[in-house]
DNA sequence: CTTTCATTCAACCTATTGGTTGAATATGAA
DNA sequence: TTCATATTCAACCAATAGGTTGAATGAAAG
């Protein structure tokens, strides 16, 4: 993953309404206006959420009509994963080392 | 997680120079000049990126003297892996009963 | 004691976020 | 055609981010 993508991925999971948008979106796709209804803020701001989730590529957009029906991408979310998964291994690991050094010098 | 912690984690991930602070530090802690050396940037500004890491609680500071000994903790890292997690396994659950349903309708 | 080194604090700047309101656009329904 | 609905666009605003420079603090070294 490029680091422009993951720095647009993990600014879009860094906030709570775009959080729950995802989750709701990991349940099926749902138009602009029901995604909006649970927030206490208007409708504009919600869709500007939906575009910073756009632009990390974490949901895809489809038009109805005059409907903008938004699903899940769920590709950044596991490149977002991975990056963590990747630091938490290298991370274990030098400690492993650390450990094993500890046990030779108290031989 | 508290929603604002995850906030406060995601963030200082959505930044490539906190992500190569994290990631130097996977091998071990560092002064803050040691972590600052690498980056084309004044010393101030790589100052201000290790305090977003530690309003996250990715990193902790021990003084030493006059040098500050920076080093991991990889708690939070842990619970954005989580998230993360939890999303993608709720995401996959409904797939499945999607498709599910589908082999049904297909009957 | 004075100087050097490690680091932060403070002020400033510009760009971006996250929100608002009001107008525009485009589709669907009467 | 006219009216209502779904959504974005545009302008604005306050707060935050991410960088700079210069001064302050505090410990170590000469």
């Amino acid at each position: 993953m490029k680091a422009v993508a993951l720095d647009h991925t993990m600014l879009a999971l860094a906030d709570p309404t775009r959080r729950a948008i995802l989750q709701r979106l990991g349940s099926g796709e749902a138009r602009v206006t029901e995604l909006a209804a649970p927030f206490a803020m208007s409708l504009n701001a919600v869709s500007k959420h939906i575009r910073v989730l756009e632009r990390a590529e974490l949901v895809q957009r489809r038009r109805a009509g005059r409907e903008h029906i938004l699903s899940l991408n769920p590709k950044p979310l596991d490149e977002a994963a991975a990056w963590i998964d990747e630091q938490r291994r290298f991370w274990t690991a030098n400690l492993d080392a650390l450990e094993r050094a500890l046990a030779d010098y108290e031989d």
